[in-house]
Parts: structure tokens; sequence; C-alpha cells
DNA sequence: TTGCGTGCAAAGGTTTTGCATGGCA
DNA sequence: TGCCATGCAAAACCTTTGCACGCAA
């Protein structure tokens, strides 16, 4: 299931390579072209789509949508994280757009919960729990201050 | 505050009307479109957009990101719902597409939760609970039979 | 009469697809 | 050699914006 069905090409492992490297941080298609566009490395967008789709399906990317954005968010579930990952939540933070990984007990207790009581099987790696993280929430309490978020 | 600042437009006043018609269901504003052409009556899309980004700017409608679409989804939330809004989360199926609302104590208990140990202080009205529901959790299971879901 | 609202069309951004060519096995 | 993968370009999709005209106040 790890093994890839078909060619090996220089694309696809570089591709590979790069979402590796990137770990469990999320990454977009504009990325992946940015990053080997300043590498020189040649990549067409329709071979990224191609392979963003393809390593969909087989399990090896979770896709998300991120509010705001027009357009699709990809995190490699490779590796070593495959496991980890079926109990892994996300918070984003929609304020400063950092991303907060979460394995909690809690949030299995709801999943246990919304399908008992819900029929409701929750899937953790698509949901996105939005809201305000710390230092967002701090900030928001003191805006007279003037200055700003975090904001990268 | 839900007195509109400018003119009543009849273009204004069907909108709003139409959303105010759908309750708490979500529509795009390709919807928007549709039913007013299947009406005959005009509506052009760039009017659409415009009230829909207003009424947001106002708060009269919430807007989400749904995974697997490009573009948004709009809820009224005006009228009487407007309070019920703040404790009411939104589970989708991935599968078939349904949207489910809920208004739960256990998801109010998470959300404490998380403020509490994560400092994280979620935002119900944005977030959306991937998974399956009960009739795709079914279908699921019984892939054999070949007959498809009931997606529409 | 003033100025916002509307419609049309074009632009902007992201993702998908067709087709000929290139490269892995 | 056969077939898949790639790149280019065009298309498809949704949203936003510019501009001239229409309509509410």
């Amino acid at each position: 299931m790890a093994q890839r069905s078909s060619y090996q090409t220089k694309q696809l492992q570089q591709m590979l390579s790069y979402m590796a490297s990137k770990g469990s941080q999320h990454v977009t298609a504009a990325d992946i072209r940015q990053h080997f566009q300043s590498a020189g490395i040649k990549l067409s967008t329709a071979t990224i789509y191609r392979h963003l789709g393809r390593m969909l399906k087989e399990g090896l990317v979770a896709r998300y949508t991120i509010d705001g954005n027009q357009g699709y968010c990809y995190e490699f579930l490779g590796g070593t994280h495959a496991q980890h990952k079926t109990s892994c939540f996300h918070c984003k933070c929609e304020h400063c757009g950092i991303l907060i990984h979460l394995a909690c007990h809690e949030i299995e207790a709801l999943s246990a919960h919304l399908n008992q009581s819900h029929h409701f099987s929750l899937d953790p790696a698509r949901t996105i729990f939005y809201g305000r993280c710390n230092r967002c929430a701090l900030d928001h309490m003191a805006p007279l201050i003037g200055q700003g978020c975090h904001h990268g």
C-alpha cells in the first residue's frame, strides 16, 4: 500500500521527497510549484495535481479546504505519521492561520458519542476545528494596544 | 443592525426573502442564481456576490467552505435563528454531502475542554465535522451490492 | 438630482482535461 | 517496445472587479 502502483519517475520522487520534507505542514499546489520553480526544477502544474490526486486516492496525503482560501491544502500522511494520524485532529486559528495538531482523548470521546448518539462516523483526517489560538485570543482582547498579531 | 444600510431594491428584497425561506439550510451562489433563473427573475451573479459579501459583513449570513466544493456555502442567520446559531455545529458527510445540524452538549463540553486545556477558543460557526452519515456508512460496508449511495 | 445598485463582460485564481511527446520498465 | 507520465495549452469552475446605465431616496 505504501508502494506506488506504477512508474517511478524523477518528478514523482522529487514531489514525494518534498512532501515528506514538509512533515505535517500543509502545502498547496502553488507551494509545490513555487518550490520547484525556485529550485530550477521543471514540474508542471498538471503533473502536480495528477500526483496529488493519486496520493489522495492512495491515502498518502490528506486534502483540506481552508476557509478563505480557494483551492486545497495537502498534508503528507506517509512515513511514520501514518498511524498517529488516524487519531490526530487539527485546530486552525482563523486569525493568524496557525495550525495546531492535537491528539486528545476528549475528541475521541466526542467521536464515539457522535457515532452512538448521532450515527455519524467522524473522520479525524478531514475535520478541522476553527477558532482562535491563545495568542490571537489575547490580541483580540487588547485591540487598543495597536500591536498586530503574530501573523506571518 | 437587522436594518440594512442603504437602498431597498427589488433584487435585495427577493434575495433576502429567498435566504430566509431556506432557513438554516446552506445555499451556494449557484443555488441562488438557479433559483431566480428558474423563477424567471433576473438577478445577476455579480449582484448575488455583492449582496452575499455585504450580508457576511453585517452578520446576516455565515460563510463556510465545504470540502470537495470549490467556492462557498452561505447560511442565513437572520430572524429567530441568530441566537441558537452560536451553539450549533455542523456535520458533513464526505460521501453524499449531506449536512447535519447539531446542537449537542457533548460538543459544548469539548469546546470548554479545548479552551481550558489547549487554550483554543472554538468557533462553532466555522467548524465542520467531516465523516460519514449513517446511510453512507452502511453503504460503505456493503459495497458489493453495487447499489449506489443516495447521492444526489 | 444624487449616488448607490445592477447587469454585462472581462479578469483573476485554482483545478481539470486533451493531446502529442518523452521516459520507465 | 508498450504503456504510463509529462508538459503545454486550453477549458472549466467559482469569485471578483470595471464600467456604464438604471433606479431608489
